[in-house]
DNA sequence: AGTGAAAACCACTTAAT
DNA sequence: ATTAAGTGGTTTTCACT
């Protein structure tokens, strides 16, 4: 991992369908060179797939919420995991230190559809004793982009 | 924004670098005709971009942590919008309902790069009054795919 | 708005250095 | 790691439905 991985990284993140010959010209290696890091970026599990971006508020989903959720006893930890494994509305499940158990990130379509998830999915979960949400009123910035400065990269 | 259109965004979040002729086969469109769909839903906003999805703590970033800022009084929002938008660290800033005024979600390379961004950076931002750390320990889901059920597509 | 066929283009792979 | 060559595939275009 080094300089010119660190590029390629940066660029594939910022264009994840750029070609091997347009990062080749990018980056100042030859094409076939950058087809090897590629590979081995991929294979060595730092880049783990392709995806497009969309915009949730073009296809329905207006309601974003912080949720979290306290659990009496770790013991259901594991079946909670595997409870909200299972629901498309959280896109990101945390546990964490302090007071709750774990912070969900949740995309729903309108409040009537998080109140459902609220009440009849995630309070009926075995363990959960209480939930506390927060509502976001507006985005400032919603990115998965991963900043890696050239010093940060000795270990990798 | 039909069916199809569903399919096909749905895929791209699955595959960002599925090719026309792929997607035509899984959805049953000639593959011209999947060109001009997924042209149009680039135009339209809806298909925003493509990145590769990377491993952030293969790259050194090993603490993701959710901040919530007090912020004294509104006219100090827009300088506060600012700043964050300029820093790399900080992936997520959504303004709140709720005791908050934001909540920021960030990945940094250790606690002690943390600690800077909280004392350093954050602090120093005019109106800040007051934040408050939730360190996540584990995450059992981190996604941004979003799930579109075909109910949901009427107004799109 | 979609199809099929064909053209033009380009990406990726392999081989040799 | 590079260049060069070759192969296969992807995207674009067009005439037609």
């Amino acid at each position: 991992m080094d300089e010119l991985d660190h590029r390629i990284v940066d660029l594939l993140q910022r264009d994840g369908r750029a070609t091997q010959l347009e990062l080749s010209r990018s980056v100042g290696l030859s094409q076939p060179a950058v087809a090897e890091r590629i590979r081995k970026l991929e294979e060595r599990g730092i880049i783990t797939g392709y995806t497009a971006r969309v915009d949730a508020s073009k296809l329905g989903k207006d309601i974003t919420a912080f949720i979290g959720v306290s659990i009496e006893h770790p013991k259901y930890f594991e079946g909670f995991a595997r409870k909200v494994l299972a629901m498309p509305e959280v896109l990101e499940a945390h546990r964490v230190a302090g007071q709750d158990s774990y912070i969900l990130k949740v995309r729903t379509r309108n409040t009537k559809t998080l109140d459902t998830l609220l009440v009849e999915t995630l309070r009926t979960i075995s363990g959960v004793t209480r939930t506390h949400t927060t509502i976001v009123l507006t985005s400032i910035k919603e990115e998965t982009y991963i900043h890696v400065s050239p010093e940060e990269l000795k270990g990798a």
